[in-house]
DNA sequence: ACAGCCATGTAACTCGTTACATGATTAC
DNA sequence: GTAATCATGTAACGAGTTACATGGCTGT
């Protein structure tokens, strides 16, 4: 019975297990604050071919909620909520994928003058801070309801290990450029 | 005159510049050295296509050296070089994109028993350690040549780069399960 | 009235994967 | 001789993206 979904499938239906029913436009919105700094931020388009593919399987069910068929919110079912259980316990977990662009440049620093690379570095730094203030606004919002039993326990959990790991990519590239600069 | 090429493109070609020819074979051995760990592990399938597509572009050239047209070997143009300096130095470098399954599923850890989510952050520990030691084996094979100027300087720095990055995933996870173990 | 956001979808396309097919060379 | 590895490709497919199209609702 274990029907084979892309894991961005179990990650979109895992955002509705939080106790609400959400249309593809909110949940995109949640993904866009959750999933986003740890696995993708999907397109919209891909939000609506998910949720119907999950309507489809029984996954989720959709209930109407606006006047004219618009605003349809989706909510999981048993089932839904039994698959994600199976996923989460029996499937084996994957390895994480890595992309990183600014590393990869630096492999082939020999090609460029070392300034380039330098102030693809600083550049990146930047990029870096700005998306850490956003995550520690997530953060921010979720204070309160992340005692242990908490709805959003998890998530705060998760927004923790996401600060910290960038604070520690942030040193390590920190110390990267330093080394590069002295040397120059 | 900017052909846009994809990243995986120009991450190949840039394995074309350490001063050897090799084989599509070659190619994905040495992606799976270096590439790997902050990139991608392309399908060999891909590394041929991809160089197909480079040869057809005149970024690289073949030249077979086996008897009977095997074991043909790909050079980088002078042309090649050039796009690929333009492309380091005027393309804007992306955002790393990180999809990590393991803090996907601590999200949702409301759905398991919590003893689920330990175990899998237990054996993710060990898989990590695993993966640590293949990148630690890449990166003494550059002893030696890794001093600025030399040729393996820059995939030095980035085996470095790695090496840390690893060892800060694993700290931060090690106290995430310290945290779920005493709260049970 | 108009701008901006809310909301939903379709079509075309690219990247990248898996499965399959084939055969040569090397080591035992 | 036979297994492992070297070496090269084709075909089918799936995930995910961008571009496009449409229209309702809300605030000023």
């Amino acid at each position: 019975m274990s029907q084979d979904l892309p894991v961005t499938s179990y990650a979109l239906l895992g955002l509705l297990t939080f106790g609400d029913d959400l249309t593809g436009y909110e949940l995109k919105q949640r993904a866009d604050r959750t999933l986003r700094y740890y696995w993708v931020a999907p397109a919209m388009s891909q939000v609506y071919s998910e949720l119907d593919r999950l309507s489809e399987r029984g996954l989720v069910r959709a209930r109407d909620a606006g006047p004219n068929k618009r605003s349809t919110k989706y909510r999981i079912t048993p089932k839904g909520r039994r698959a994600l259980t199976r996923w989460m316990t029996d499937e084996p977990v994957g390895f994480p994928v890595l992309k990183h662009p600014v590393v990869l440049r630096l492999l082939i620093g020999h090609v460029v003058a070392p300034e380039v690379t330098r102030r693809m570095l600083r550049e990146h730094l930047a990029a870096l801070a700005e998306h850490r203030a956003g995550l520690a606004g997530v953060r921010d919002s979720l204070q309160g309801r992340d005692e242990p039993g908490d709805a959003f326990r998890y998530p705060s959990l998760v927004a923790d290990w996401g600060l910290e790991y960038l604070d520690g990519e942030r040193a390590i590239l920190e110390k990267l450029l330093a080394r590069l600069d002295e040397e120059s």
